[in-house]
DNA sequence: AACCATTGCAACCGCGAATCC
DNA sequence: AGGATTCGCGGTTGCAATGGT
């Protein structure tokens, strides 16, 4: 037996709302509310419309507070940064974005931002403007290690591609308590095929894709979730609350003048300058330096995140991992760590 | 001016999850 | 407990507007 529809097809207006429905919706809502019943709202409201129908009207075009029009660049990076992050949970990018609708994101998304980035090859060409793969469902948020290689193997070819690669890679969370940050042999102990090794003097060159191919230096490791990172007010003891930072690490390769370093970045079609200053984690050799560094210049970013909502994706999302749960928000300076 | 292709966005559909009874 | 109902989400479609030839 097939499913019992959710109106009468038949007696229900299809398209494009009319004015003088909006209103009617509009009026009845701001009035008695939804009763939390969609279903029977048409026929209290005097609409012939499907529940369904009124509930995206409302919640997409008439409900107070929606913004439409252009999406600023901020916004634009905490689209790019959360799709690289979590996929296509629409809702959940658009709940970071106020007044945004998740219909609009995605609208925006599938339009305009995935052309700036396929532009730039961040994101893979697609034939048809309609197409667009989902992940499936039964893959977590926190996928298994076997997705380990084909991140690798994705990051040859553009900037950031594991992470438009539409899936979130976990390794092992490890806990760190203390203070001192987090080392290369810290990421050596959870993440195989791991190295740390500084690029010898001999394997200096010119080229900047070679620099630029971080799975030369740190196979796997593109992505970090952090809880609890340093230098953020992280302590739950004052009665801040713990937050986590999402942040995508990049590569850069560049001249070094003096240690006036002019950073570049392949952006498919040469490599444009980026403004950087060199850090002190950066390595400099001979006239070349490797380093990372958030790209804010090309939508890479940290987001702080209110820890309990990024539990709640994790759990939510099905993840095949018990720990997000076990986090250790309490104690003071608990750390945990996801590479991706 | 007419035709066709492309774009942008509102709206629809189907499914899984959540809730109700 | 479990079937029915409703909600919410993501993917897709339809269509008007716009651009190009």
């Amino acid at each position: 037996m097939g499913r019992a529809p959710c109106c009468d097809k038949a007696n229900v207006k299809k398209g494009p709302w009319s004015p003088e429905e909006d209103s009617k919706l509009k009026e009845y809502i701001e009035k008695n509310g939804t009763g939390g019943n969609w279903i029977a709202l048409p026929q209290k409201a005097g609409l012939k419309r499907c529940g369904k129908s009124c509930r995206l009207r409302w919640l997409n075009y008439l409900r107070p507070h929606i913004k439409h029009g252009e999406f600023s660049s901020e916004e634009d990076r905490i689209i790019c940064t959360l799709f690289a992050t979590i996929g296509s949970r629409w809702s959940i990018i658009a709940g970071q974005l106020p007044g945004r609708t998740d219909n609009d994101v995605k609208n925006y998304w599938n339009t305009k931002l995935k052309k700036k980035l396929m532009a730039v090859g961040l994101v893979p060409h697609l034939n048809h403007r309609h197409s667009y793969t989902r992940k499936p469902s039964s893959q977590s948020l926190f996928s298994s290690h076997a997705s380990y290689q084909s991140s690798n193997t994705l990051y040859q070819s553009s900037v950031l591609p594991s992470s438009f690669a539409n899936s979130f890679h976990s390794l092992s969370p490890l806990y760190m308590t203390g203070t001192t940050p987090p080392s290369t042999l810290d990421f050596a102990s959870v993440v195989p095929n791991f190295s740390n090794e500084k690029p010898s003097s001999s394997s200096v060159t010119t080229d900047n894709s070679l620099l630029m191919n971080p799975s030369t230096y740190y196979p796997g490791k593109d992505n970090i979730l952090m809880f609890g990172s340093e230098g953020s007010p992280n302590s739950s003891s004052d009665g801040i609350k713990q937050e986590a930072v999402i942040g995508f690490q990049n590569y850069f390769a560049g001249n070094n003048h003096n240690n006036e370093v002019e950073p570049s970045i392949d952006d498919g079609q040469g490599f444009i300058p980026t403004s950087y200053s060199v850090q002190g984690s950066d390595q400099i050799i001979g006239n070349n330096f490797w380093g990372e560094k958030l790209n804010e210049d090309f939508g890479e970013t940290s987001l702080r995140y209110d820890l309990e909502d990024v539990k709640k994706l994790i759990i939510h999302s099905g993840s095949d991992l018990d720990t997000p749960a076990s986090v250790d928000a309490s104690k003071d300076g608990a750390r945990a760590m996801y590479y991706f």
